[in-house]
RNA sequence: GCCCUCGUGGUGAAAUUGGUAGACACAAAGGACUUAAAAUCCUUGCCGCUUGCGGAGUGCCAGUUCGAGUCUGGCCGAGGGCACCA
């Protein structure tokens, strides 16, 4: 028996798939189109696991729909821009194009080295100018459509680096990198108006049924609708101030209402700025305002005002008002209405500054003298101490009634707010698409027109400056459009813009004069299978369902609602961790299993501790490099092994033995093949023809099941139940067509999965051309015969095989032929039967 | 605190509309082949007794049903998301 080497023939198709452009995808509207796209990697120089099992998943599916006849685009790029080309730009100096052009190229190789069915001849890369000079143009469009807009925010303010962190780059308040405490500042920054399309984007949810509904809860959440009323408050007191504008989602409640709090950045704050003991108070919130648990858990504060305000519905009823740490500005107005009853925040507040707590709902099971007294009392129930509004049920009924009420007496309106927040895509970095626009003296934005597009980033900079590079690019910066002299806008945009439209560059990758061709559009999107990691389910996918609303709005010629209309979210590679005795991570590689105990290699002496099972990752030293195993094993084991077991949306446990069985089944599988070309030499007289069509013909329809609904583990153990079947049924006797025909069809089961494996048996039995998708029969699917399950009292006594259709009557005789049943039925009276033909019989006694 | 998802052998997991629980694989133990090892193949899997069979059994407690891993209610546990959103 000789041995599989995968090398020569894993090496040998992939040349011959890059040379024949197996993989090269046209726009042909002739055919059913099927567009698989997997999210694309940024350029960090090596594939790691997670890569290979997203890209492994997306290629098993493009392989079969094109194998299914459909026209199938699978395309691949980069995402390469972004802060480690900076970082790492720093280090060796070494600028940033050249770095993620050698990862770029390095990558790629990997990529190949798998076997993935790509169009490499469609690869973008967003850092380049052919790519990111549409971008500008999307930009300049969403300028004009008022899409786009400046503003003042607060930003997290490095003041080391010298520049803006996103909030995830904020820990414990420091900055992640300099670890200097990171300070608000007040900046001028481009944002997207994505809240604008806030309802559009909750709406769009409820046709998404391919995606998965974890996903779209969190998107949901993030975009946090609710409904309530404005109201506004009558205000006396010693500032030029009469009223303050609040939202509730609770006005019912008016009747309970004790104070009211304003965010410590609310306008009225102006009156305020030279009041030192208002600015010891601002400095104190800052401080717990930090971290997100320090805000969740930390007290409440306040500072109070020398303003009344007055109840709406109870004009005798005045309460303070207070600035107070937990009321965000940029939510609702800014401006809370307390009502510590029916608020566990408002409760812990009044409690604080000993404010009134009167209780205006009820549980329904609790008597018209119920009170609030521990905690407040959110839940739903009956109005009380509430005037005219008492009786009425709370939340639903007793909200709409009071804003029909603060209508009638305009006080306030109804309402619906967002959590939503427009998005900030300003970054004071040097590695992103530059920001095509330019000040005058006075500030004033004049968009760079489209003719001079790209705006190109220079190169040769210094990137040891602090702060952000392209400002101490004097020649770059400026610029003279119709004879004015204008500055640059230095910062670069955020690089989730960059991969918010990749997929759409996809489909046109050639287009000079557009960012894609309308035609091109129509035919391929939305993108049918979207694959990739959870941890993108709000902001990469929110972003890219936002841009296609952006470029749709006010456009004649082509509406996209949504992007993605399948979404598989796939699980991580975990791995065992280890540690030596000395506390310290070690990593797979340094260890040497004796005796089913694991030793360090360097010193035998030290015992290694395995711990639990984690996603990988560099800190923890348990990553497994892709570039070995394929090395080792193959690229169809590897892909084989992380198909195997677990399905894919779960987390999958990589270990040495999973590679090696797999990596094991293929070598049977070869040696299976040597059998079976042997077996096709012959021609046989005797016939067991039906039982191999029976069973390939089942195969067929439970892979194809299998394939469409993304339970790949159970393929695997599909092709291992194949080999166990032929391995017992190999030495029967069979038509050389039937078996034939039959393992040809088998071989194209496995392909999506072992590519390189299948296409060289298929080559070996002449059969690599026009190679469809086997389609099943029904008549080989159903069985003259059937397993009967025989119960008696709801247990399982005994198992008959007979054939089809057997009825009740004849079962029953059967079953009392039948010494082992029948014992259990001696003597006694069937007082019921339950019978489901060809599957059950339950008998009662 | 709120929201979502999930609890099945030593492990990863299978189980159409409620109808044979544990397919397939990993690990372990025992066996076969071999001078031996590797490789390969077979058996076992929790409790009880003798092969064979019987019993319990899908996180826990109830319920619906002839029949529940699957449906309903309550509880416990794990993972993930959000977090002063008024």
């Amino acid at each position: 028996m000789d041995r599989y080497n995968f090398k020569t023939i894993e090496e040998k198709w992939q040349n011959l798939w890059a040379k024949n452009k197996t993989f090269k995808t046209k726009t042909d509207k002739s055919k059913k189109k099927f567009y698989c796209l997997e999210m694309f990697p940024y350029p960090s120089g090596k594939i790691h696991m997670g890569h290979v099992r997203n890209y492994t998943i997306g290629d098993v599916l493009a392989r079969f729909k094109s194998l299914q006849g459909f026209n199938v685009l699978h395309p691949m790029g980069w995402d390469s821009f972004g802060m480690p080309a900076e970082n790492a730009a720093r280090q060796n100096n070494l600028d940033p194009k050249t770095w993620t052009e050698k990862n770029i190229l390095a990558m790629k190789s990997q990529l190949k080295k798998l076997g993935l069915s790509i169009d490499w001849d469609r690869e973008i890369s967003t850092c380049t100018p052919e790519y990111y000079k549409h971008q500008q143009a999307f930009f300049l469009d969403l300028l004009e459509k008022k899409l786009v807009y400046r503003k003042e925010n607060y930003v997290n303010w490095d003041p080391v680096d010298e520049t803006v962190l996103a909030n995830e780059q904020v820990i414990d308040g420091k900055g992640w990198r300099s670890g200097a405490a990171v300070e608000r500042k007040k900046l001028s920054q481009w944002f997207f108006n994505i809240s604008k399309f806030s309802q559009d984007l909750l709406d769009g949810l409820d046709n998404l049924n391919s995606w998965p509904n974890k996903v779209k809860v969190m998107q949901k959440n993030w975009i946090g609708k609710s409904f309530g009323s404005e109201i506004n408050f009558k205000v006396e007191g010693d500032l030029p101030v009469d009223n303050i504008k609040c939202f509730t989602t609770r006005p019912d409640t008016l009747f309970g209402f004790s104070f009211l709090a304003l965010s410590i950045d609310h306008e009225i704050s102006k009156f305020y700025s030279d009041n030192n003991d208002f600015l010891k108070f601002k400095e104190e919130c800052s401080k717990t305002g930090t971290t997100e648990e320090a805000i969740a858990v930390g007290d409440k504060i306040g500072f109070k005002t020398n303003l009344v305000a007055t109840n709406p519905l109870n004009p005798k009823h005045k309460v303070p008002v207070f600035f107070a740490n937990f009321v965000l500005m940029d939510y609702g107005f800014g401006a809370v209405f307390g009502c510590p009853a029916h608020d566990q925040r408002d409760f812990d507040f009044a409690k604080k500054y000993k404010l009134e707590i009167k209780t205006v709902v009820k549980p329904f099971n609790e008597n018209d003298d119920f009170e609030v007294k521990d905690e407040a009392y959110p839940g739903p129930g009956i109005l009380i101490n509430s005037n005219f509004l008492n009786g009425l049920e709370a939340p639903d009924n007793s909200v709409i009634e009071t804003i029909k009420i603060l209508e009638e007496k305009k006080i306030g309106k109804k309402q619906i707010n967002y959590r939503l927040k427009d998005w900030g895509v300003s970054r004071q970095r040097y590695w992103g698409c530059p920001i095509p626009v330019a000040y005058d003296e006075k500030g004033n934005v004049h968009p760079i027109p489209k003719s001079m597009l790209p705006v190109k980033l220079p190169e040769n900079i210094e990137l040891k400056v602090k702060g952000n590079p392209l400002d101490s690019q004097k020649d770059w910066k400026e610029i003279t459009i119709d004879g004015k002299k204008l500055t640059r806008e230095t910062d670069t945009l955020d690089t989730f813009v960059c991969s918010s439209w990749y997929f759409l560059r996809f489909c046109s990758p050639y287009e000079n004069n557009h960012g894609f061709k309308e035609d091109d559009i129509n035919y391929w999107m939305p993108v049918d299978q979207y694959i990739g990691g959870v941890e993108h389910a709000i902001l990469h996918l929110l972003y890219s369902r936002f841009f296609m609303k952006a470029i749709s709005y006010n456009n004649k010629n082509f509406n996209l609602e949504e992007p993605f209309y399948g979404l598989f979210t796939q699980g991580m590679v975990c791995h065992e961790t280890y540690k030596d005795p000395d506390n310290n991570w070690v990593s797979p590689e340094e260890i040497e299993t004796i005796d089913g105990k694991k030793y360090l290699k360097s010193d035998k002496s030290k015992m290694i501790k395995v711990g639990p099972s984690e996603s990988m990752s560099k800190s923890k030293k348990n990553t497994i490099d892709p570039e070995n195993i394929i090395l080792n094993y193959g690229a169809d084991a590897a892909r084989l092994f992380i198909l195997s077991d677990s399905p894919p949306e779960k987390d999958v446990q990589w270990s040495e033995e999973g590679i090696v069985s797999s990596f094991k089944f293929i070598q049977k599988l070869w040696n299976f093949n040597s059998k079976i070309l042997k077996e096709i030499q012959k021609d046989h007289k005797k016939d067991h023809d039906q039982e191999v069509e029976k069973f390939t013909n089942k195969l067929i329809k439970k892979v194809t099941e299998n394939l469409e609904n993304f339970s790949y583990n159970k393929i695997v153990a599909n092709l291992h139940e194949m080999h166990t079947f032929f391995s017992k049924q190999i030495e029967n006797d069979y038509t050389k067509k039937t078996l034939k025909k039959n393992y040809k069809d088998i071989l194209i089961l496995m392909s999506p999965v072992i590519p390189h494996f299948a296409n060289e048996c298929l080559e070996i039995i002449q059969s690599q051309n026009s190679n469809k998708w086997p389609t099943f029969d029904q008549k080989f699917i159903e069985n003259e015969s059937v397993t009967i399950v025989i119960q008696i009292n709801g247990k399982k006594r005994g198992l008959l095989n007979l054939k089809k259709d057997t009825d009740e009557k004849e079962l029953l005789s059967l079953v009392k032929k039948d010494e082992k049943l029948n014992k259990y039925l001696e003597n006694k009276i069937i007082k019921k039967q339950i019978f489901i033909k060809n599957k059950i019989i339950n008998l009662i006694i």
